[in-house]
DNA sequence: CTGAATCCTTTATGATACTG
DNA sequence: CAGTATCATAAAGGATTCAG
C-alpha cells in the first residue's frame, strides 16, 4: 500500500505541477481514431498508402494521410519513399512502434472482456 | 507465428466485415481526455465533483460532468447522490474499473519510457 | 454544492477536385 | 499512385448564466 500510495502521489504531482501525464502522453500517440487498426495492419506487414486506403473501410486519404503522418512523428512507423513513377511509398513499422504491441494486446483484451459485451458498435 | 497470424486474420475481420475493433472499444472508454487523471484520482479514493473540479486543472464543469457520465455508463465509476442539502455527490470506482489499472500503468510506463523523451508536454 | 442550459469558438473530419 | 488544396460541415470544448 505504501508503494500505492508513493505511486499515486508522483503521478498527481506530475499532473498537478507539469500537466504532463504519461498515461495521457501514450494517448496522444495510440488514441487517434485511426491509429490502432493502422498499426495493427502495419504491425503485420508493410503496407502501402492505396492498399490501407482500400483496406479501412470508411477513411478517408486526408484523414488516413494525417493520422500516417503523426504516427511518423511520434517515431511509430516509417515512410519510405520511392523515387519511381507512379509514386510508391512504403510504411513500415518501427521498433518503438512494435513495443506497443503489448499495450495494444492488452486493450484488445480488455475490450473483447467488457466494452464488447456492454455497448454496441455500428 | 500461426497463432499471431490467426490473431491478426480475426482482428482484421472484426474491423473490415463488423467495423467493432476492441482496441478501439477500449479506447472509446478510456481515451476521453480527461478520463485518465479522472480515473487515477477516484481510483486512490472516493471523490466529490466539486473536489475534482479543483484537483484538476483547467477542467470545466462541463467537461468534467461529460467524462463522469461516460465512465458511469460504461459502469468504470459509480455515482451515489445522497439527498442532503446543499447536495452530495460521491464518485466510487467500480470492480470494472478497477480492472482498468493494469492498463493504465503499462501506459504510464510506455509514456514514461518513450513518449516524454521525445516530445515536450505543456 | 452539483450540476443543466445556452451561446459561442475552435477543432476535427468529410467531399471534391487537382497535381507531379 | 500518393498525396495536396480548398471548401464545407460536424463535433468538441469553453464561458457564462441559472436552478434545485
Amino acid at each position: 500500500m505504501k508503494n500505492k500510495s508513493e505511486d499515486y502521489q508522483k503521478m498527481i504531482k506530475t499532473y498537478l505541477e507539469h500537466n504532463s501525464c504519461p498515461v495521457a502522453a501514450t494517448m496522444s500517440v495510440i488514441g487517434g481514431k485511426w491509429k490502432s487498426i493502422i498499426l495493427y495492419l502495419i504491425s503485420h506487414d508493410v503496407k502501402r498508402f492505396g492498399e490501407m486506403h482500400r483496406m479501412i473501410d470508411g477513411i478517408s486519404k486526408k484523414m488516413l494521410t494525417s493520422q500516417l503522418r503523426e504516427l511518423e512523428a511520434d517515431k511509430i512507423i516509417h515512410r519510405k519513399v520511392f523515387p519511381v513513377v507512379p509514386p510508391k511509398v512504403e510504411y513500415t513499422i518501427t521498433e518503438r512502434g512494435l513495443s506497443l504491441r503489448p499495450l495494444i494486446i492488452a486493450m484488445r483484451e480488455w475490450g473483447l472482456e467488457n466494452v464488447l459485451k456492454i455497448r454496441h458498435y455500428t
